[in-house]
DNA sequence: TCCGAATTAATTTTT
DNA sequence: TTAATTCGGA
């Protein structure tokens, strides 16, 4: 019998409440996988329902991943059979092994993002549009929204002559995806969900497979995810959905919280659980994310507690500018690292990528090492994508895409007239590359040169489909490929300094193939492409002793004893681009996201912001964060003067720092330098455009003298002025 | 066919 | 500022 006996009260109800619509909003830190693996194990070991019957989803290869590992170790071996995986790719293995019916090969390719931005401006090209004005990205914003919302091209309004062309473009990139036998990452949703709707014999081969579906991280679904799940639970309606809407941070990414707020609107009888006992952080922490996030209006009410330690108190740093908020990123993590705590104890957070570069500099310098989550992914490297394609074009000869990619890589002298050629016979016959390759029309109004090399990459992709098909073990079709293709020798002849790492990240990816063949031994070709594009740089493993960097985004669901969180500035954090806030609930976004990082720290939590920062290529002064002034002030302590906009808030006290403690040297420096203001410096207002400092004057909130040219000598407040 | 100048745009990115 | 992409000339 499972040992429930390690759950809390709240988490026990949740795992063994019978049948019927469950819902569960599980705060940060409150054990919510738990909850779903022993409720999986619940399921199985107490009300005797076979593994292969229920269906568990989440967002990420690496959250399927633990949850899989995890469930095998409760259940052993019995755990394997339970279907674990991401929304993706339990649509791709339903759509492969059911979806003949429906008009689909069991070989297609899926194109990632970089694929299918490369289609759409195949298309825009082969319809004559312009770049400039129908924008490859918006387009694809356009589409992927469009799947994500359940519609068709037919489905798109069309109110002008814009949006019809857009429609058009939405047409023929489906036609070209469905000629390239592909799907898009929109598509796995949106066409399971489609069959599922109405294909009679789809519904009958998927539905009824399923007894129990679980979805984690609920609050990240978007509408089409919903109807999925919704359709894939009709009948049994045992859909158990856990998540929290205060950690919802991809609404941009079409993520809809109403799926989890109004969960009970579409099951009324729904079961719901509030989990908000914390086993991370100490209660400080808790109290400030706590405060916070209370400021949002639209959420579900819940308060998190915890019965761990008081803890220290928030430390907000107030610094010069970025670069010496790196510096105190520095100095933080020597203190921390002589106090016994190891690099990977300290995790620092930024708004944007753009921020990590300063921060990078400073650990670099000081030679403490760091790695930086959400980089360049291994598969979206150039030579490992080379390689891919020709994986793609050798399993799914229809991949004009991946085709286009090869066909001059190495380089084998078909060049761009040949292939805009190629192109236009193409689109002029509406047929696939391929079949164009060898076709006598065409190739007869090429040069006698274009046809020879096209004729010999022709017999090289024959050569290499039968590889394909050889039944030799993964790894080995890959080195085969490497030598074949002439890639390998390439790199080889290649002198640059970068060709060595190229070679070695193909080696790794015929390592990779190698590997898989190991672990499964019948996985085919496509189902080796399948893990790969489905692969993301998160699940990338994590190794050494450092300090991690990363966004706030990728860092939820994560955990660390020490955190620090910078640029806490107002159009940094919360972010605000050129264009005042239009949409408050834009602003909800960037509190959740504050709270995500907050409740990331489970023993210190430490807050810096800088008084001046560079951004592109512009000094902004730095306005404190509101998510600062929304802090409890007997739980926060200041280091540096208190910014202006704070000094009335209630409870925070400007604590002089002492040498001791202090983690930047304000020795040098006055107020003018922290305001990031000088005597004698250009700076711009709003109004009156820009004038030269004459004073700078102490007090809060501390004013600046300005001469405007045809405006005069006028007393401004610090925060209203930029460094022009 | 390739390299360097010019142009452009600039959050976050689970798959 | 910068990085990425595009374009033009050799």
């Amino acid at each position: 019998m499972l040992d429930l006996s390690s759950l809390n009260s709240r988490q026990r109800e949740a795992v063994v409440h019978a049948g019927g619509p469950l819902v569960v909003f599980a705060g940060a830190g409150s054990g919510k996988t738990r909850v779903i693996t022993f409720r999986v194990a619940h399921l199985i070991a107490a009300h005797g329902v076979a593994p292969w019957r229920i269906l568990a989803v989440t967002f990420t290869n690496k959250a399927a991943a633990e949850m899989r590992e995890r469930l095998l170790g409760l259940l052993g071996e019995e755990g394997a059979a339970i279907q674990v995986g991401t929304f993706h790719a339990t649509c791709a293995r339903l759509l492969r092994r059911h979806g003949e019916p429906i008009g689909l090969s069991k070989d297609f390719t899926i194109y990632d993002d970089q694929d299918q931005l490369a289609l759409l401006k195949r298309v825009l090209r082969d319809l004559r549009l312009d770049e400039k004005r129908y924008q490859p990205k918006a387009m694809a914003a356009r589409i992927n929204y469009a799947k994500q919302e359940m519609q068709g091209p037919e489905d798109l309004e069309t109110t002008d002559s814009w949006s019809e062309v857009v429609r058009r473009i939405y047409q023929a990139y489906e036609e070209r995806l469905y000629q390239a036998n592909a799907l898009d990452f929109g598509d796995l949703i949106y066409r399971t969900v489609r069959a599922l709707d109405s294909s009679p014999s789809f519904r009958d081969a998927v539905v009824g497979r399923f007894s129990h579906v679980l979805v984690d991280e609920f609050q990240d679904t978007n509408h089409a995810q919903f109807r999925l799940v919704r359709l894939l639970s009709e009948g049994h309606r045992n859909l158990c959905v856990v998540g929290d809407d205060d950690q919802s941070i991809y609404r941009w990414r079409g993520a809809d919280r109403r799926n989890i707020l109004d969960f009970r609107a579409s099951f009324p009888d729904a079961k719901l659980f509030k989990l908000e006992q914390n086993y991370r952080s100490t209660q400080r922490i808790l109290r400030a994310a706590n405060a916070v996030i209370a400021r949002n209006v639209d959420r579900e009410p819940k308060e998190l507690w915890t019965e761990n330690e008081e803890g220290d108190a928030i430390l907000v740093v107030r610094t010069m500018d970025e670069r010496d908020e790196a510096r105190l990123v520095l100095r933080g993590v020597r203190e921390l690292l002589s106090r016994g705590q190891r690099l990977s104890d300290v995790a620092v957070f930024y708004r944007t990528h753009a921020q990590s570069r300063v921060i990078e500099e400073a650990l670099r310098s000081a030679n403490i090492g760091y790695r930086i989550v959400g980089g360049m992914r291994f598969y979206d490297r150039a030579e490992v994508k080379d390689l891919l394609a020709y994986l793609r074009v050798m399993t799914n000869p229809a991949d004009d895409m991946s085709l286009l990619r090869i066909i001059n890589t190495p380089a084998r002298g078909i060049g761009k007239t040949t292939i805009v050629r190629l192109l236009d016979s193409a689109a002029l016959q509406g047929r696939g590359l391929s079949d164009i390759l060898d076709d006598h029309e065409v190739l007869a109004q090429l040069g006698n040169a274009a046809r020879k090399r096209l004729a010999a990459f022709g017999r090289l992709l024959c050569d290499l489909r039968d590889l394909a098909s050889s039944g030799l073990p993964l790894g080995d079709i890959g080195a085969e490929l490497v030598r074949r293709s002439g890639y390998g020798e390439m790199l080889q002849q290649d002198d640059t300094p970068e060709a060595d790492a190229r070679l070695q990240n193909v080696q790794e990816l015929v390592a990779s193939m190698d590997e898989l063949a190991r672990e499964h031994p019948d996985a085919s070709l496509s189902e080796f492409l399948e893990n790969v594009t489905l692969q993301t740089s998160a699940d990338e493993q994590t190794e050494g002793d450092r300090v991690t960097l990363m966004t706030v985004h990728a860092a939820k669901g994560l955990e660390f004893p020490i955190v620090m969180v910078t640029g806490l500035e107002e159009r940094v954090f919360p972010f605000k681009g050129i264009d005042p806030w239009e949409d408050p609930d834009e602003l909800e976004e960037e509190r959740r996201l504050a709270y995500v990082a907050f409740t990331r720290a489970e023993q210190r939590l430490i807050l810096s912001l800088a008084g001046v920062r560079r951004i592109f290529g512009q000094q902004r002064v730095g306005v404190p964060s509101r998510f600062l002034t929304e802090l409890p002030g007997e739980d926060v302590e200041w280091i540096g003067t208190i910014p202006p906009s704070l000094a009335g808030a209630s409870g925070i006290e400007r604590r002089v720092p002492e040498p001791a403690e202090s983690y930047v040297d304000y020795s040098e420096s006055d107020l003018d330098d922290m305001e990031g203001l000088r005597r004698g410096m250009q700076v711009r207002h709003p109004k009156f455009g820009v004038g030269e400092v004459r004073e700078v004057a102490q007090g809060s909130p501390p004013r600046v003298s300005v001469r405007f040219p045809g405006w005069g000598t006028r007393k401004i407040i610090a925060s209203y002025l930029e460094p022009a």
